[in-house]
DNA sequence: CACGCACATGACAACGCTGTCAGGGGGCAC
DNA sequence: GTGCCCCCTGACAGCGTTGTCATGTGCGTG
């Protein structure tokens, strides 16, 4: 009850192991004749190439891995959903890993599809600044960065720190001069630009800029409730919110309409199914997880043909979708004796 | 520049090869000391064992397989991050495949999986009633189904027909008497039980099925915001929603809100992001990605020991969240006359 | 001291497939 | 008729690993 192999059909068609191979393959020299009793012979015995033995073989599996921090985060399952559908077009299997952030686990995962399960190519959100170790790997396998750049590979992302100034500029134009910063997370370089953003656009409109608008995650995490509450509750609170990324936004949108704040003026980086739902609708920079996905394989299919070209920053566009919650006017300052300014 | 192999590594360290394998593997007998020679030999050339070469050998891959509809659908994101979790656990790989819900894809998806790359197992969604070419390979790798049953396999499933019935008691004991159905779709058994509770709840409470209420799915699509306007536009409208998937509850929560009807009753079957937020709250059937998913490796891992055991379906717990719109009761009926019944 | 046994190691084949090379047969040109 | 080439086909090795079996060494036992 084994599984038939090459030989199985080779011998069911009665010809040689090679010209079932050649068959299989779509080699141009097999007599239709030929190739017609292999084909029935395959047919008839349900034959599948074994995967492992051709990538032995050719020293390259048809596979890509694609290394993310979680499948649970929908950008994520989008950007991957993405590739997908293109690898399929390819002939290509997906392996997913995933690294929950930990560089170490970001290690074992892009060694054992690199180096064990030998993947024509990877994607992946990276973690390390750096990762030394897939050195020898170079000229082997192509890599791809996404979402987050990687300084020795090819990545795809999206313009972090022009797009936070648009954002950012438009509350500015609604009147806004206390935005805070939701959710500022060292531990990605992506958000450090947004942040790099927001702080050299204080500069630009010569707004003061304050640390107790800036909302930290600290080892990962960040109360988002508590922290609506510590902002709105200031002596002089924010008048607008950026959130710098989707979980931050979805936190901060849940929070705030929880507490019957939901007309506070505030723009999200990154979109989220529902935005629209919500009344006012979430205004946010959208960043494609299918265009990036797609930019992503197709720049790594790109480097499978040609892969002495230099490493670059790919920028896949963005665009800064108009729901409401973005276009809320600051409130007219008040005097303390009550005149308007 | 070639990866180094086990041959190196034996070279290396002035061993042969089945010493290396040996240390690789974890086997008992190998000499303290050979062994941190072969460890130190490893660790300096950065060997790491071919994936192919493995399984060509033992005949399956140290990965399971896992078909979903789609990546994009948020249930199953859920569903293969729980999967995923655990596989990493066990030290297994995974490869997703998507059907796009075409049998005919399902089919090649599952036979590259199973005969191809030869995986330790597969969960799925099943797309068609019946898989008869996955018989041959009934006794090598154990097949688990998700979400949906599949007749011939292990299934892990919720109560579809019990959990929609617990939703609809709860809509008529608010005194709703005409309650819409939305979303039928006969392409799948999940839609077809839950419509099913549908139908024998009307029995229960001596209501009238009425067909007008049924919103279908045909061809695979739906018009939510057409579909709505129809229902709530008819002489005898609904007074209640009762949304069988969480696509539908989506559409259906879009487009009642879209149009200020944002507090019509409504229950959704299977819970979504941001459905506490909106006013008022999505009442729902929460069906646990993370705890189905779970259930689903489980039950693999088990196959894998104990392949002989008579294929069941496991139903995994749901329960029903209030969070308001299942809450909201029917309005009074009002006679001709204007005077209450 | 001889024997047996446990422990540590190695030689070799085989997994299913494809790349290399060789060979048989028929048609065409001289 | 002879030589050549092209078309089609097959024999065989080897990809990197592990399972089987064999070998060598040292120690305890009678």
């Amino acid at each position: 009850m084994r599984r038939p192999g090459i030989k199985e059909v080779a011998e069911e068609s009665g010809v040689s192991i090679k010209t079932v191979s050649r068959v299989v393959n779509g080699e141009a020299s097999v007599h239709p004749d030929t190739r017609g009793r292999v084909l029935a012979a395959i047919e008839r015995l349900g034959y599948v190439p074994n995967t492992a033995a051709r990538s032995l073989k050719s020293g390259t599996a048809g596979g890509i891995g694609v290394v993310i921090d979680s499948l649970a985060d929908p950008f994520f399952a989008s950007l991957v959903s993405a590739i997908e559908a293109r690898a399929l077009v390819e002939g290509l299997s997906v392996l997913v890993a995933t690294t929950g952030l930990d560089p170490e686990r970001e290690r074992s995962q892009l060694l054992n599809l690199i180096a064990g399960h030998q993947v024509a190519g990877v994607i992946f959100a990276p973690v390390a600044d750096e990762l030394p170790y897939l050195e020898p790997y170079r000229a082997l396998t192509p890599v791809v960065a996404v979402d987050r750049p990687s300084p020795a590979h090819d990545s795809v992302v999206v313009d972090d720190y022009g797009a936070t100034q648009l954002a950012l500029r438009q509350l500015a134009s609604f009147g806004h001069r206390r935005i805070a910063f939701y959710d500022q997370d060292e531990r990605f370089l992506t958000v450090r630009r947004r942040f790099h953003g927001y702080c050299d656009l204080h500069e630009e409109f010569g707004m003061k800029l304050d640390p107790a608008l800036v909302a930290w995650t600290v080892d990962g995490s960040l109360d988002y409730a508590a922290e609506t509450q510590r902002l709105l509750g200031m002596d002089d609170p924010p008048t607008a919110f950026f959130a710098s990324n989707t979980k931050a936004a979805i936190g901060l949108a849940t929070s705030l309409h929880r507490i019957g704040r939901g007309d506070t003026a505030f723009i999200a980086f990154g979109d989220f199914s529902l935005a629209d739902v919500l009344r006012p609708g979430v205004s946010c920079v959208d960043q494609d997880p299918f265009l990036i996905g797609n930019a992503a394989i197709e720049r790594l299919l790109e480097l499978r043909e040609n892969p002495t070209t230099e490493p670059r920053e790919w920028i896949v566009p963005t665009s800064l979708v108009q729901r409401g919650s973005g276009e809320i006017p600051a409130p007219i300052p008040i005097t303390m004796e009550g005149i308007l300014l």
